[in-house]
DNA sequence: TTTTCAACTGAACAGATGTTCAGTTAGATG
DNA sequence: CATCTAACTGAACATCTGTTCAGTTGAAAA
């Protein structure tokens, strides 16, 4: 019964990757097959391959369009005025962009291993590119003198770390609203970089 | 050709799970087959039914194993004396303990999914209780009057991911030396809590 | 109305999966 | 010496894996 109605390539394609998405982050790469996939969009395992190479191709894809928009996002959002704002717009970006997109977070975050040396290659550089800019700020709130720490690449890492670190159990924590975390992530943030 | 020198199981048995540690920190648990396990061993696969009644068993009793040993470990390096030392001796405990044992941590880590579902509530209660540790700390240094935070709770979330992400990257970045890894972190968590 | 073709099915491929178990081996025991 | 048995092999089980592709469908174009 194929093209029940008008085409299918733009409906079928966007659930094939939201399937995937929450499917990958319930469970692991490893753990869901085609099959399954195919199941729960709602064809057979063979129609899957209109929409993507292979599996590999698939997480990738998934991956990489998540860090480019993460990226693109927050240079937009970015007020690119004194350090101490910048900060406090990169803690405020990243608790509300991820929130929404925990599954995205969670398979860009956990399924480094199953990507293919030149994909993880290229998903590791765009990773870097996000810490950058929040390395870039803090080399600037110490060069102002509104920042001082031990070592800025470390420090990084560190925040995000704490930030991302969040999106591990704010699922089950329904205890406080986002606002709230939001102010207790950067009074510890704003207190750790202080001079 | 079965034993070729003496009894093997006591050979065999720590064999079997340093292999599956390592395979499994590498290319996670989904993506590991028993055969490969096996061969890493340098048995057959059947062979490994003799040290774990089946895979899932295999993965929950590294990572329980793993957390027990945590927390015991951290309950003697305890100095149980003012909040300010305790936290120091947390802080330190936890990258030094984990730093040699990177693919323990990892798996404990990025496998909870792949735990049935008793099997995660046990590692959840574990994992726990080494985080109601440090809360109890930070209460201790809030009724003190050493600390100041906004949420306890919260706050020990945000340590834990912030030490905790320390390890998915210490491997390859060999810049600095454990003492100076450690001295930097500790400057970032005593400033967070700080008054 | 006929033709076209994007979207999909369903079967097939070769191989991998966790697990079981009857049988084999060789060191330890009496 | 013979006996015992822990430790292991190797084959088998049913089922699942990613991927391919000839064939089918039905809405849209001519």
């Amino acid at each position: 019964m194929a093209r029940k109605q008008g085409s299918h390539s733009d409906i079928t394609g966007p659930k094939v990757r939201e399937a995937a998405l929450r499917l990958i982050a319930r469970h692991g790469y490893a753990a869901v097959s085609m099959r399954q996939l195919a199941a729960e969009v709602g064809v057979q395992a063979g129609a899957l391959y209109n929409y993507t190479p292979d599996k590999q191709a698939l997480l990738f894809d998934m991956m990489r369009d998540h860090l480019v928009d993460v990226i693109e996002s927050f240079d937009r959002a970015d007020p690119k005025t004194d350090a101490q704002s910048r900060l406090r717009a990169f803690v405020s970006f990243h608790i509300r962009y991820h929130l929404p997109r925990a599954d995205a977070v969670f398979v860009a975050y956990m399924e480094l291993r199953n990507l293919s040396p030149e994909n993880f290659a290229a998903i590791e550089k765009l990773r870097r590119a996000y810490e950058d800019r929040l390395e870039a700020i803090l080399r600037q709130g110490e060069a102002e003198g509104a920042f001082a720490m031990k070592d800025a690449r470390i420090t990084t890492r560190a925040i995000i770390g704490m930030l991302t670190g969040f999106f591990t159990w704010y699922r089950q924590e329904g205890r406080l609203p986002l606002e709230e975390v939001e102010a207790i992530y950067w009074d510890l943030v704003c207190k750790a970089v202080a001079r």
